[in-house]
DNA sequence: AAGCAGCTCAACCGCACAGCA
DNA sequence: CTGCTGTGCGGTTGAGCTGCT
């Protein structure tokens, strides 16, 4: 037996509401109040309609300071963001949107930001990315190097990681952050951030056409073997279940997941910097500034987090052929895509 | 002008969760 | 602790609108 319906089903009405109703429940609302119980309300007001519908009514259309209408760049800049971190958590975007709803937001994403975002991806390369993605078939993208996304101005992505939105932030320093998982950076970091978050850059990286899918393992193996860097950044973790695990075995990183993707002798060869690895705290960036290359992989605790230095970096590379992959085989296709640019 | 397809967005549905008795 | 109830949320639906043929 399921659950009581809210509401007598039979006896209210549904569908679009009438300009009465709305002034109606306006009234009552404005007079007395929701009084705490949406179900008691339709009666009180002489509405014949559900609490729900009232209470849906009044938030997304009668409520005072409702914005309707076109969204902004910077909304949508703002949508964008939050979306690649948190998902589709329509209600916690609204809350970093005055005046807007979260179904609001939420229709303007399904019918316009969503196509934008998809429009930016060639064919070829979106039905890599529909899932089901398994942890055993990784799927990775290639970032340009970046001249083209040294020139982002926005403090947004640091503003919307995984706590901020929560809580915002007073400062919005490294330390901050750190404190968050426990990772720590160098303090070397340019304190004005270049960010990937600003929607006109999105189309920028797909004109470009820099972003490719790759292949883990031997593609990526590849890549690092044939460019001739010298030095590279390595950040991020595994993506196989059991590195994830390595540190309660006592098993290193370095022997878990890096020599996984590094062949044997590369790091004898070359300067190599990790940083963000989700089990380790070696990202020490001192020397990273004159990286030729850019190597990682970003998880779940990365993400978000530190995901804005890494491309910091990368676009402060004078490599030819930075590389950020991930799995993130748990994030939708419209948020892995969002990652990567 | 009619028919059709695609789009938009208000509204609904059902589930999860919190609070309370 | 358990069950009930109200609330909040995200996914989905479908009526109305728009633009194309």
């Amino acid at each position: 037996m399921g659950r009581a319906p809210c509401c007598d089903k039979a006896n209210v009405k549904k569908g679009p509401w009438s300009p009465e109703e709305d002034s109606k429940l306006k009234e009552f609302i404005e007079k007395y109040g929701t009084g705490g119980n949406w179900i008691a309300l339709p009666q009180k007001a002489g509405l014949k309609r559900c609490g729900k519908s009232c209470r849906l009514r009044w938030l997304n259309y009668l409520r005072p300071n409702i914005k309707h209408g076109e969204f902004s760049d910077e909304e949508d800049r703002i949508i964008f963001s939050l979306f690649a971190t948190i998902g589709s958590r329509w209600s916690i975007i609204a809350a970093q949107l005055p005046g807007r709803t979260d179904n609001d937001i939420k229709n303007y994403w399904n019918t316009k930001l969503k196509k934008k975002l998809m429009g930016m991806i060639p064919p070829s390369q979106r039905k890599l990315m529909i899932p089901p993605f398994s942890s055993s078939t990784p799927h990775s993208y290639l970032v340009s190097p970046s001249s083209q996304l040294s020139s982002l101005p926005s403090s947004l992505y640091r503003e919307c990681t995984t706590t901020s939105f929560y809580n915002p932030p007073s400062s919005s320093n490294s330390s901050s952050r750190s404190s968050i998982t426990g990772l720590e950076f160098s303090p070397s970091f340019p304190s004005s951030a270049t960010l990937l978050t600003d929607s006109s850059s999105l189309f920028q990286a797909q004109e470009g056409g820099f972003l490719c899918p790759i292949q883990y393992d031997s593609s990526v193996k590849d890549i690092v073997v044939n460019n001739n860097n010298n030095n590279m950044l390595v950040f991020g973790s595994s993506e196989r279940s059991d590195c994830s695990y390595g540190r309660e075995m006592g098993v290193k990183q370095e022997e878990m997941d890096f020599q996984s993707y590094i062949p044997n002798g590369f790091e004898g060869n070359h300067h190599v910097q990790r940083v963000g690895s989700s089990y380790s705290n070696s990202g020490s960036c001192d020397n990273a500034n004159n990286l030729s290359g850019c190597f990682g992989e970003t998880d779940s605790s990365v993400l978000g987090y530190d995901l804005e230095d890494v491309k910091r970096l990368i676009s402060n590379s004078s490599s030819s052929s930075s590389l950020l992959f991930t799995d993130e085989s748990n994030k939708t296709e419209d948020q892995r895509a969002l990652y990567y640019f």
